[in-house]
DNA sequence: CGATTCGTTGAATGATCTCAAAATTAGTGG
DNA sequence: CCACTAATTTTGAGATCATTCAACGAATCG
């Protein structure tokens, strides 16, 4: 992208365009005809809305670096978080599918994006579809994401939940280069935690004391350490097929 | 679709087609097109699963009659719906993404089905790509189905739970012309609403309870009565913009 | 009509919440 | 670097929504 090179350099800018190549399957060519498309920087600061619930939107974002959350405002009061998005992953989606945005995105850390007018993605089916389709594969893959999280949430008690949660946060970030084997950077706050999984900020506490206290997850501020991956896995009966769809590039050298 | 012509006619058939046209706003050349891509048809009995959680899947199905429904059973056997499938509505997605297919979909009812392997519709990208654009605009969209499921599932008491879930299924049932103005018919079994909502069976049965007493909702065999669907609506916190997305075709021409 | 499946209900239990308050940490202006 | 404020974590006690278990009646199906 054009202006990328504008961007201050840092590891997580290059992760998530390495992301994008990784993950969407792009060639060389493609990726410099995606780079010139327009796409505009902006950056946010720590808690600044970048898509407000109710509002027009018509632009999809491209994560290069810092943390997202999306999330609606109940009546109540209470808020519920339906994604965390990081480095590398498209946000406003599916929202400017909508003639409002359905929920509110705002920024948990200092981020920068990327942002490209919907109509400019959709206008390349007619030119080069190849690279619009293998976008809109990969945001039809993302279902996949909020079903699981739907059965976790629907069925698991709290122990499991939150295990599963911490779980996919560090599979994924692993895949965008930004967590190691066991442990990731990222200001997880409690009550972050509880709004994503439908708990109580008290008693996400209580949960992650006991994690703590059976030797399996420790937090040091913006740390998040999974002291026994697979003894964790197991509790919560976690599975990372649902975070790993088929690259539609992949789909088609394996069917023909 | 080609052999369409084959199956006995019914309204329900009908009905999906027409939303199909409808919903992606296909062009009646794109239609045509679309028919003779050699969908096969495919019957399949009530409880009959179609789709095996873990099974390789290449296929994309289209409902033209009866109801299915996808959904994982846990370790500890409770079993998590994710979504019921109305005729008009694709079904396989995302499950056909992915090396092994993450859910099981089957048969609520008797249905019918319309098979297409999924490569037929990537290769569409090459020779008439709005085609499959359109239909991966609406897998895109789903997305907002899932994530409002979400919502309510963990942040909503079981009677809003209930009442919400009613309500989508009318409203979406209202589109594909399968309901009236408060009612539709379809056997919506108590642990089917349960396991869709992640509540158990008693006490769905006493929140149905509840819900008739207070007049609200119906269930009479295989016919379910909405008596006033502002009130449920309202009590609810029902907002249907989520099942609303714009179709690709629109949205061009919002921005051209 | 015999067998499943589905619906209904009660009593006891439990996971999680709410409310309230203290302790700790991080952030900010001077 | 201090002083102050805001954000976050921690903990307790009581309340509650929803569960489990168990049993029985009603409806549906072959």
């Amino acid at each position: 992208m054009q202006m990328l090179s504008s961007a201050p350099p840092s590891a997580s800018t290059a992760s998530a365009l390495g992301r994008l190549l990784e993950n969407l399957r792009l060639t060389p060519d493609e990726l410099s005809i995606l780079r010139e498309l327009g796409w505009e920087l902006r950056t946010a600061r720590r808690r600044q809305p970048l898509v407000v619930e109710g509002a027009k939107l018509r632009l999809v974002y491209l994560v290069l670096d810092g943390f997202l959350i999306r999330y609606r405002i109940l009546r109540d009061g209470q808020r519920q978080i339906v994604n965390v998005t990081i480095p590398g992953d498209f946000a406003g989606v599916p929202s400017c599918f909508f003639a409002d945005s359905l929920y509110t995105v705002r920024a948990l850390t200092d981020a920068t994006v990327a942002a490209l007018p919907l109509d400019r993605l959709v206008a390349l089916f007619e030119t080069h579809p190849r690279i619009p389709a293998k976008i809109f594969w990969s945001f039809s893959c993302e279902s996949a994401i909020y079903a699981e999280r739907l059965v976790v949430v629907s069925r698991r008690p709290a122990l499991e939940r939150i295990a599963h949660f911490l779980l996919e946060l560090l599979t994924r970030l692993q895949r965008a280069g930004l967590a190691d084997e066991r442990s990731f950077k990222m200001p997880l706050r409690q009550h972050v935690i509880g709004d994503a999984l439908g708990l109580s900020l008290a008693y996400v506490n209580r949960v992650l004391r006991q994690l703590a206290d059976d030797g399996l997850v420790f937090i040091r501020g913006d740390r998040i350490i999974i002291n026994n991956v697979d003894a964790l896995s197991s509790l919560a009966d976690f599975e990372h097929g649902y975070l790993r769809p088929m690259s539609m590039t992949e789909f088609s050298e394996a069917t023909v």
